[in-house]
DNA sequence: CTGTTAGCGCTTTCAA
DNA sequence: TTGAAAGCGCTAACAG
């Protein structure tokens, strides 16, 4: 068996030595760049087989010498989700220019797909190595998207997929399964009580909100029928609007045991919530650990938010960005991001 | 405000020109190496500074040129969880030689404090830059610890801690929080029935599992004063063992209607449980997302599983000796563990 | 198709 | 106390 030898200092030199040929030659090799014969590509291959060789990175990215720019896309909103993410990215600035790493943060209506689709058309030839946006799914924003990967540009999505066009990697929770693992707590937590469920949502338009509420019905209707789903409401992620929709709809039942926000808006589905005086008897789940929720859980008003951890989407991008330009594989395991559950106990 | 010039292709001879000496000097001030009159040494840290500085890292491990090795000291025993940290550092290979980085596996019985002790001992001298280790609390395991440290080597203890040793960190969940979560989540999932709620651990002398059943008893005793705790089982991880003593315990009190497992034997609780025939009344959490936890989720035997990511912790381990071993700063908030909360429908 | 060579930005002797 | 210079292992022109 081959062993990855452990104190391998193996170079490039070595391995053309043992092929026979140049040092260009073994780089062009590695890099699969044509003009080589392919009996010497062989040799090439197998010296570097044999000793299971890998190239040193610090040399190679030190040789290269080349600053990567990367674009982040996001909401131009007050959105507290979003603006955790970008204070992650700051939290990287170091890290990053060790690494002659630069990245802009452009913000835009990405909630306008032709708004959102300009501004990363936009971006192309403006010479950027990676782009990583919070996308819209929409045909206009799933052409730009494509166009900038035609560019040679390297695009990752982020919180928000659009899984119909060839971005190369997305960073981002399921939300199907969100949706559902928000439907087990709501059921699970009611208990045997039966009752009415709400939701609220920003909007039903929103891949990401639309498959956490296919989700969470899907939970429900299935496992919990106790629990009868009262139609959505939409509150376009706004304080407001989300605390008189759902004022109302406490007004109307009674007997609401469920209460589920597939969005933002926290502020006003709380209100809401508490003003109804059920604050106690209401099982309320949402998403995303932030300064509002977080006081929530401790209070008792929320029972758990489904959570995706902003930190690790802000490094996995530009982690994924910085691997796709550089042409490095992925640890996938590493990249991906989970569903996080979080309770007042486990509040990180 | 000194902005991190984003494009900075500085260069630690652009601050040799600033600051009006030689690189060799830059160097030295930069790595806080003597020898530098401290008029100099101020004069180059405020070109540094002027300019927000940071050397290339690439650049910096290239000319070091020095191979790591560090060592990760693991209990011998056929612990599903600690297999899964081994698995994730053996699909690091690639990303470790690339480094040229190092790791080897020790295999130990970290439940003998003499044998742990007398294994770490042994690594002094034996060249390690650093050292992960499944670190169990006893007065001689500290002094090695202690001693490792002294010899110039870096340690961070792995999944169970040391605190009062000098290790230079700690890649583990908060096991007092964790307690506590798996409490919230069995007084809230039990619901308003009342009954006892049994509790099996490998060992109190173990300090995490000491440390989980303080919080799981704090929150029951605390908030929900329907459930009775029942005296803690210590099955020594073993299945059989664990299966025995649970059995007889279903067996004198009929009323259970909660069941923690704080520690590994998770074969012989869940067998022990579906023996008495009360799987589905009977709340279940446990630790870890192991196969045999995975399937006892998914048919709804088990309820929730408290997990750390062993991926994350393999890998936090090896960055953050990593880290240490260079004298560059951590990223704490990104080798953070979290207490994850895993249910059937965000199974990773 | 293949080889030679000049760096990339830092670290580290060795002299001064 | 300071500086000059030789690499570290790889990439990318440029020659052949």
């Amino acid at each position: 068996m081959k062993e990855p030898d452990p104190s391998s200092p193996l170079t490039l030199k070595d391995i053309a030595r043992q092929a026979g040929v140049s040092l260009a030659t073994v780089d062009r090799v590695l890099h699969n760049r044509p003009g080589v014969r392919p009996d010497t590509v062989r040799r090439v291959r197998e010296a570097i087989e044999r000793n299971s060789f890998q190239p040193h990175v610090a040399a190679a990215e030190l040789a290269r010498s080349r600053a990567r720019r990367f674009a982040f896309v996001m909401p131009s909103g007050p959105n507290l989700f979003m603006m955790q993410i970008q204070s992650y990215l700051g939290e990287m600035a170091g890290w990053l220019s060790a690494r002659r790493l630069a990245v802009e943060v452009i913000a835009t209506d990405v909630f306008d797909p032709s708004v959102l689709a300009a501004s990363l058309e936009s971006l192309i030839g403006g010479d950027y190595d990676g782009v990583a946006v919070v996308a819209l799914d929409h045909p206009s924003v799933r052409a730009a998207v494509n166009d900038l990967v035609d560019a040679g540009t390297k695009v990752v999505t982020l919180v928000s997929d659009v899984p119909s066009s060839r971005r190369n990697h997305y960073i981002g929770i399921d939300n199907i399964a969100a949706g559902r693992t928000a439907g087990a707590l709501v059921g699970r937590l009611v208990g045997p009580r039966s009752g009415k469920v709400a939701i609220v949502a920003g909007s039903q338009g929103l891949r990401d909100h639309a498959e956490r509420i296919f989700g969470f019905n899907q939970v429900i209707s299935s496992e919990f029928s106790n629990l009868e789903v009262l139609p959505v409401l939409e509150g376009r992620d706004e304080d407001e609007r989300s605390e008189q929709m759902l004022s109302r709809l406490f007004g109307k039942h009674p007997d609401i045991v469920g209460l589920y926000n597939a969005g933002a808006g926290t502020q006003g589905v709380a209100k809401a919530l508490g003003d109804s005086g059920c604050e106690k008897q209401v099982v309320f789940v949402g998403h995303d650990v932030t300064v509002l929720t977080r006081k929530l859980l401790l209070q008792g008003v929320m029972d758990a938010a489904i959570s995706q951890n902003p930190g690790h989407e802000a490094r996995a991008a530009v982690r994924v960005l910085l691997s796709l330009a550089r042409g490095e594989p992925i640890l996938i395991e590493q990249e991906k991001i989970r569903i996080d559950i979080v309770m007042r106990d486990n509040l990180p």
